[in-house]
DNA sequence: CCTTTCCGTTGCGATATGCAACCTACTATC
DNA sequence: GATAGTAGGTTGCATATCGCAACGGAAAGG
């Protein structure tokens, strides 16, 4: 085996390893958040990240091989593309709003701007936490890392 | 205000960006998902991550300057060097499981092992959702990005 | 002592990124 | 319909980061 594909295979084993092989390059996830707040084409992105141009293409490319981005001409304007999340790429939003809150909370120190509120009671989000499966939030100390087939014995021990 | 001024100071200050200078680089994750699962020592994260020595010395350089991980002798053993998640380091576990959920979900496929449990209900955790104020689940269309001095002012004209 | 383990550092080649110039469509203006 | 400008890249070249293997000091272990 190569050792590109050992490093595949380490990368893969898990999925963040999984992720971060698609969306773990510099400038993937400052992208997306472009993407998020509304950016579409091309030179909006370059403009805005001052990113170089030859990196922001290759990036997206990889964003759209990967069916993060969607790609498609601009129906007003055929100089155009425009740039999309797909519905996987939307649900890469609870990782960048996590990244986002700590940074506000750990290194910015101060909430960043614009802010994410719920639409109808204009009430900011709430913090990502995690969750137990009925809903409790969990702290480290009230969780347990489990080996998969650990956990099926003990649910049939049960 | 054109619209790439608006969308420039969207971008300007901004979490994400802060919080990736930090963890952005390659292996950074990776780093921290090992010591999330209980990694300690040097060797241990070298062998299990397969990372090259010299970059793995500087990725732990940097995260304990960053203050998300501790550096501590072994008092068991002189020569050993302990690394641990301090609280700031910790709070970057609502970060890691979405990267890790949304990779099973997207990429990989299949949930990966280990699994985190609820340690009294052994039950495995809850995906990662954005939640309102007062916890009900949000998508992207229930939500929207607005300005923090206009959020004050709707909040005052109320 | 002598060997092994642990945590690095150093030298060097390979890869990724940044920068500026260039290119091809298409659009807008006159 | 000639000219200029815009959008979305590509290419060449310099720099920065990474991966690999070899080496080193300090502490166990025997």
């Amino acid at each position: 085996m190569s050792r590109a594909e050992q490093l595949r295979e380490v990368f893969a084993e898990c999925g963040i390893g999984a992720a971060l092989e698609v969306v773990g390059e510099r400038w993937s996830f400052l992208i997306l958040r472009g993407a998020f707040n509304g950016l579409r084409h091309f030179e909006e992105f370059q403009t805005n990240l001052g990113i170089a141009r030859n990196i922001l293409s290759n990036r997206l490319g990889r964003l759209v091989e990967h069916g993060i981005l969607r790609r498609d001409p601009d129906p007003a304007d055929r100089r155009k593309v425009t740039y999309r999340l797909t519905e996987k790429g939307r649900d890469l939003l609870p990782v960048l709003l996590s990244l986002r809150q700590w940074g506000e909370r750990w290194i910015s120190g101060h909430p960043s701007n614009p802010v994410l509120v719920d639409r109808y009671t204009r009430q900011p989000i709430a913090p990502m936490m995690v969750q137990s499966a009925d809903g409790r939030e969990l702290s480290l100390r009230d969780m347990e890392w489990v080996d998969r087939e650990d956990l099926d014995r003990e649910s049939n021990a049960a």
